[in-house]
DNA sequence: GTGGTCTAGACCACA
DNA sequence: GTGGTCTAGACCACG
């Protein structure tokens, strides 16, 4: 039996930032928020906001332009999205699929996940 | 923001079990491996199996007959199930859907997950 | 801080015996139950009860005629309420104050131990 | 015939700060020592400590603040206060009363006891 | 510094 | 053999 490991609230915080650039909130080459305004924004010590933000930087996500700011890096969006596929396709799709088959699941009951596929697929 | 906390190593081991009554694997009644047996078998500290099943047994999961074992309680898996649907719809539901919308996903992408829909539909 | 040890089963049972012999259930000379009996009245291993008998034997209050049973001792019922006198004072009484003065209790509420005090002293 | 499990030590500290709690010695709002504190002043292991806050966390005494401490809840010393005479009603006292009956004890002897419950009847 | 989890190993009472 | 408690010591995340 294999565990996972914890999912740090710096990582968790992380996450919501990566939401936030693929949803185009914070669009490519924008500033992010501040350590501050971050910290005080989530009601979290600023250093786990520093720990975030340096592990963003580390991987290419945002960079950091000394005493302006952090901002979006050019090829964010298509690592998150790959990186999320990643995720998706081999840890949250199985997992889901599992509870869905243990719970005996009807299509009924997940109707407004279908109807969410059927709006995506409209888009394309 | 709410952050989640530490899924412990106890409460994976306490989910894979209650997976194991509602699956059929541990009926209702039947004795649930020993503390010791279980440690050795998922790799892990007596005192972490005991961790799980004082928890199990404080939700009425599981029950203990001393010196004899710990049993699957009646009421075991309709609890569980109740549990699971109830995290099911509040969480990983909308957190799946969110995902697929971020992701902008199309039913062809998720074809596996629709025909494990149409199997368990059959069931019924 | 001092713990106190747990008190086994063995002696809780012991502790029951001694009652019946002081409140003249179990007569000096009598014979009380066989292990086997008092095994099944009480829903414990044999063992258990026998642990309990050795102990009581070496302190006197019982005594073993081979093949036949144990007996209650002559010197018995005064050891026995020695004993619980100086339990009494010791340990159970300044235990009651404490609570009794912590939970700031009024003669009112402890009218039903005032009124057994009051049959005792007639007795005399 | 029912047996009392043991007393462990983790239940006997969750005893006593019950104590500190509604003799005012911890008052509601305050923090309680740190379990690392806690552990070496009762000369306890810190995991002894920290089943004793958990157990006390989940009876809603007290609640944590991550990172700096756990804190008298609100309502702590109206719970433990009805706890203890619940408990004292159905359990110390019949106790009580059976070995005054036993031993058949006079008011001479228990006037400490008496002394006390004037004491407490003045205060109201 | 705080809580929180885990390991390794011991010892106990009970069946 | 079973559960159950405790110790000693380590490591983590968070403030």
């Amino acid at each position: 039996m294999e565990f996972k490991d914890t999912k740090g609230i710096f990582q968790q915080i992380a996450d919501s930032i990566c939401d936030k650039i693929i949803s185009g909130e914070f669009p490519v080459g924008s500033k992010i928020p501040s350590v501050r305004e971050q910290a005080s924004a989530v009601g979290v010590n600023q250093n786990t906001i520093m720990r975030t933000y340096m592990e963003l930087q580390r991987e290419n996500i945002i960079n950091n332009q000394r005493g302006i700011g952090f901002f979006v890096t050019e090829s964010a969006p298509q690592q998150i999205i790959k990186m999320r596929k990643e995720e998706f396709f081999n840890v949250h799709l199985p997992e889901f699929m599992r509870q869905v088959k243990l719970l005996n699941l009807s299509k009924e009951e997940l109707k407004p996940l279908l109807d969410q596929l059927n709006e995506n697929h409209e888009d394309k």
